[in-house]
DNA sequence: TAGGCGACTGTAAACGCTTACATCGTCACC
DNA sequence: GGTGACGATGTAAGCGTTTACAGTCGCCTA
């Protein structure tokens, strides 16, 4: 057991009332006093206890995540902009994974109660009454990446979501001004909100190309490699065959390329290639990945920064859904001449 | 604010005293009684608070996770493995990023006290003794993947390892097997101690296949694909060539691979190739690459039920390092006929 | 010189909970 | 019918802080 408040303040002489004064940088303290008391931490190691501390004054200095069972780079990205983001303020953060389990997801909502301060929500498919059911009605809460359900509840928390609609959107512009006609798509999961929306932005980039969207050039797919690669077959055997293929994630891309090249379908002179997310490895694939650039860990600071100001508003602020830009990266595999360095944004 | 026990009790008309240990389950309570307070705290939506409950019992049901700088999957799968154990024990986990400056992770170090029951260090380069001067003396500590400095101060904490010696020595000996003896390497990050096992492993596997190690066959890597790709082309300028190359991590090997194929170079044909990790995207290049599965997550499982063991123990029990084994995955890339679904296992 | 003010410090209550101890019936037993 | 044991419950102390409030003291002002 570490020493208590008590202990410095016997060794300093003074009252534990002073010690804390000192601590907090409240109230006058005589420059002497301080410094004694000072001395007295030093030499204890003395460190105020954070759950008495919490006790009173009835924040923890932390902040929830709460999680889905998604793993991979895409969450360790997030994490990391909420944690730089975190410790910039002296902030903790405590995770929280959950099976979809409904149950599950209620019992860890309330295990949270006098844990933290607020709360970042990234699950694709969490229902608003729900988390306003089980939570606080004065904690604050950012949905990240997450859609609700309702559009009126939505509205009710703070949200920040990536420009999927606007990235696909912008790639596939970008494959018909190359002068695709028959642009195919890989989807993403049917129940996955990024991908809806990445197929939004494909149908709605057609459409403004003057194309119009037709179902047998849409593939099933599930983010995975293999998806990718089942799709590619299926691809080659459409005739006519598109000329361009758009993959609603980079997974599913490189599936496909190597579809397409045990094939000995060139890329891109045969067919335009073209993911979403930008993964590491998009650039060192032969030929480059085009794709659309994520900046994860921004969506993570964003978010914490937005808690934060509901945190220090005492969660009175005005809700807002922000949305975060993602950037058109262009490459080798959809054959358009990449100008060096260049990208562009989409979204707000 | 929620409701407190206090007002719990005022609704189902007994003590505090008598809600508390229906909510702990300790002590007799008549059945009735125990009734009436089940529907009071369910119609309060009451939640005990953590911070006061911390305060008295001097346990937080959480465990902290100290980590560094660097994320990617091998930091988010070692969370899931650790969420995973702790859930399944009703825990928490906090976790904290740092920089490697020394004074910010002291200051972590200390920010901790009262926060957690227990901690997960996963750091390549922390030093033991500073570890211990800023860390309650009975505060349990796993030490993850990581190479304590002094060997005597190593066995005051509890560590898990992985068994990247073992790893590269199976693989290296395989490729030995298959008849290579000009076995290039391209090594990792001088500074890191996975990488340094793994050149151990490196070496040792050629002295016991009869093969005297030589520098010019050790290439410097930093574990990225552009260093891959780099050691790639130097290799090829190699006379005589290299007729196997063992790269200290996947990313490396694919960097490499590409810059074999660039150079038309057959894999596995003219030169064959291994990695390691097992990163997914392994299997879905052309030719699939051979690597060393990492059960990543089982490192972070095994390490939370170390800590769990700790704890309960109240850091009495006795110390020890655990290694946890690796697992030969034989693909296409290195010529040697895979034996489906086997894998050969190394270490403890 | 009295009154007052400001800087400094101490006292004690409160935060929400657990738990040792005390109290009070009830009932079995001799 | 007294004695004890035991089940059910209440009382109150205490966990380590913060903070409102109440001193105490020196010094300035009128």
């Amino acid at each position: 057991m570490s020493a208590s408040i008590r202990e410095v303040a016997l060794r300093a002489g003074v009252s534990i009332a002073t010690v804390s004064r000192v601590l907090n940088d409240k109230g006058p303290v005589a420059q002497e006093t301080r410094q004694r008391i000072l001395e007295a931490i030093e030499k204890l190691r003395y460190v105020p206890h954070g759950a008495a501390r919490s006790l009173i004054t009835n924040q923890t200095d932390t902040i929830g995540v709460l999680l889905p069972d998604l793993y991979g780079e895409f969450f360790s990205e997030v994490i990391r902009g909420i944690d730089l983001a975190a410790r910039r303020s002296g902030l903790h953060v405590l995770i929280s994974g959950f099976h979809s389990d409904r149950a599950e997801i209620e019992a860890v909502l309330r295990a949270l109660r006098g844990r933290v301060d607020g709360l970042i929500v990234l699950s694709p498919d969490v229902d608003a009454q729900g988390l306003r059911r089980n939570l606080p009605e004065t904690l604050p809460v950012v949905l990240l990446n997450t859609r609700v359900d309702g559009q009126a509840d939505g509205a009710a928390f703070d949200a920040i979501n990536l420009d999927n609609h606007g990235g696909a959107f912008a790639m596939v512009r970008h494959l018909a001004g190359l002068g695709h006609r028959r642009i195919a798509l890989i989807r993403g999961p049917e129940e996955n909100a990024d991908a809806r929306e990445r197929c939004r932005g494909y149908r709605d980039a057609l459409r403004a190309a003057g194309i119009e969207p037709s179902d047998a050039l849409e593939l099933a797919g599930d983010f995975s490699e293999a998806a990718g690669h089942r799709a590619g077959r299926r691809l080659l055997a459409l005739a006519p065959r598109p000329t361009a293929v758009f993959a609603a994630n980079d997974s599913m891309a490189v599936g496909c390329l190597f579809a397409l090249r045990e094939a000995g379908v060139r890329v891109p002179e045969d067919v335009a290639l073209a993911g979403f997310d930008d993964i590491p490895i998009a650039r060192y694939i032969t030929p480059s990945l085009s794709s659309v650039r994520v900046p994860i860990a921004e969506l993570g600071t964003r978010a914490m920064e937005r808690l934060l100001h509901a945190v220090e508003s005492k969660n009175g602020h005005e809700r807002r859904q922000e949305t975060v830009a993602t950037t058109l990266v262009v490459r080798g595999s959809c054959g358009g001449a990449a100008a060096p360095g260049s990208g562009e944004s989409t979204g707000s």
